[in-house]
DNA sequence: TTTCCACAGGAAGGTACGGTCT
DNA sequence: AGACCGTACCTTCCTGTGGAAA
């Protein structure tokens, strides 16, 4: 049995809670620019005028809801001083695509706790006038932001609900402003006219961080959280240039900070080096995969299996329709009833954006057609495991029969054993 | 230059489900 | 109870695509 008694750690870590997302830092590092411009677009609020619509966009991990924390923290301080009356409202996005389920949330937010509101059951306009009652009662100015709002796709209602329920005298006394916050740069053109005008009064863009700029935020938290010494100097430049690499991302930047410092530490190290951040990238990205694949669907798991057998058959690249057909199959072991062609290509896609897999156009013609390509783009073993409870139920396929071999790392019931042999 | 393969993926509609309201 | 509401998840049908072959 190991010693399981708990010692503090050896301290590399003066705080290591400031490499978190959710740490607000005291000043914001290399954003100026956009700080400046958010800064005039808020300054209505400070005067007790309408509130701006402000439309912020930007890639993810570069600031913008850190910014955001930063001034309207410092906002509603000013605005106590100047006796203005301002109320902010935050909601993320995350898991909402309807404005419909925005609404909702918003009104739950702003009622009692005793009194919410079900996401569903509620006529569209119902919930509007719930939401207008709720804003009105609270009054003075309010501020709505919207982080990751580019969710909701084309249903766009909300967003022009909101700026016009005042000159259409639904609410009376408030006076709202939005602050929406978007991932998707291509988001702010999908919008419809109406709400585009309305929503990007003032819009202001997030670029990526290069590496320098990386460095700088890195640097920055490094200092407060890391004791001096405690990292070697190719540490910060090399998770900056990953952080590059991952379209500038000072969270995903940060995360591997912190993991590599979690790694130096459990090795007992006396400072972090190169080499615990490169380990530190490799558990990251696995961990990113196997999450990914641990949230998909049965069939959306089975339509990867196929395309995984086809990995350890060496036979990748392989063609939609190829998946199909070995899907089908799979769906035949357990007896199951396969979903149509055009929904497994709808998986396929997301499988594609999600990065489990990597998918290729391709065109041979007259002879061949149009059609695309699907690899795995992980290690398979990697996406075996992290199927591991599927592989279960379905059976080993001859195809990745090697693969489970040689892991040690599944766990498989006994009488999993048989192979289901290729057609 | 034209043809045409083999899908890609949009559109529309169905069904089941969890909910409200009267 | 039964009308009605919004959503997730599918299916069916169908038009669009682009480059190798003719």
């Amino acid at each position: 049995m190991p010693d399981i008694s708990f010692t503090p750690d050896n301290d590399l870590y003066k705080d290591r809670d400031t490499l978190f997302e959710d740490y607000t830092p005291t000043t914001i590092v290399g954003r100026d620019t956009e700080l400046e411009q958010y800064h005039e677009a808020l300054q209505p609020v400070i005067n007790g005028e309408r509130p701006s619509n402000i439309f912020l966009y930007g890639k993810t991990g570069v600031g913008k809801t850190a910014a955001t924390k930063f001034l309207l923290d410092q906002l509603k301080a000013d605005a106590d001083q100047y006796d203005v009356d301002l109320s902010v409202i935050y909601l993320n996005c995350e898991d909402l695509n309807k404005s419909y389920q925005i609404a909702v949330k918003l009104v739950n937010s702003l009622r009692d706790p005793s009194d919410q509101i079900s996401e569903t059951g509620h006529p569209t306009y119902k919930v509007y006038e719930y939401l207008w009652q709720e804003l009105d009662s609270v009054g003075g100015t309010i501020l709505i932001v919207l982080d990751e709002v580019d969710n909701i796709g084309e249903d766009d209602s909300i967003l022009y609900q909101i700026p016009r329920a005042r000159s259409n005298e639904h609410i009376s006394t408030a006076k709202v402003g939005i602050v929406g916050i978007s991932n998707d740069l291509s988001f702010r053109d999908n919008l419809s006219a109406k709400v585009r005008s309305s929503l990007c009064e003032k819009a202001i863009s997030f670029p990526p961080y290069d590496a320098t700029g990386l460095q700088d935020v890195l640097q920055q938290r490094a200092d407060i959280a890391f004791h001096d010494g405690a990292l070697s100097e190719d540490v910060l430049p090399l998770c900056a240039a990953y952080g590059a690499q991952d379209a500038g991302d000072a969270r995903k930047a940060l995360d591997l900070l912190r993991e590599a410092g979690d790694i130096a530490r459990a090795g007992d190290a006396d400072q972090v080096e190169a080499d615990h951040v490169k380990q530190a990238r490799q558990k990251l990205e696995r961990e990113e995969v196997m999450d990914g694949i641990a949230d998909l669907a049965e069939h959306q798991q089975l339509t990867l299996y196929a395309l995984a057998t086809f990995e350890g058959e060496d036979e990748t690249p392989v063609s939609s329709s190829t998946v199909y057909d070995r899907y089908q199959d799979l769906c035949g072991f357990i007896g199951s009833d396969p979903l149509s062609a055009r929904r497994i290509r709808d998986f396929l896609k997301e499988l594609a954006d999600l990065s489990i897999t990597a998918r290729t156009p391709q065109n041979e013609g007259l002879s061949g057609g149009k059609y695309h390509n699907h690899e795995l783009k992980h290690n398979l073993e990697t996406v075996i495991v992290a199927m591991n409870d599927l592989i279960d139920t379905v059976g080993i396929h001859e195809g990745i029969r090697e693969v489970v071999e040689a892991s040690d790392e599944l766990v498989f019931s006994s009488d999993v054993e048989a192979t289901i042999s290729k057609k």
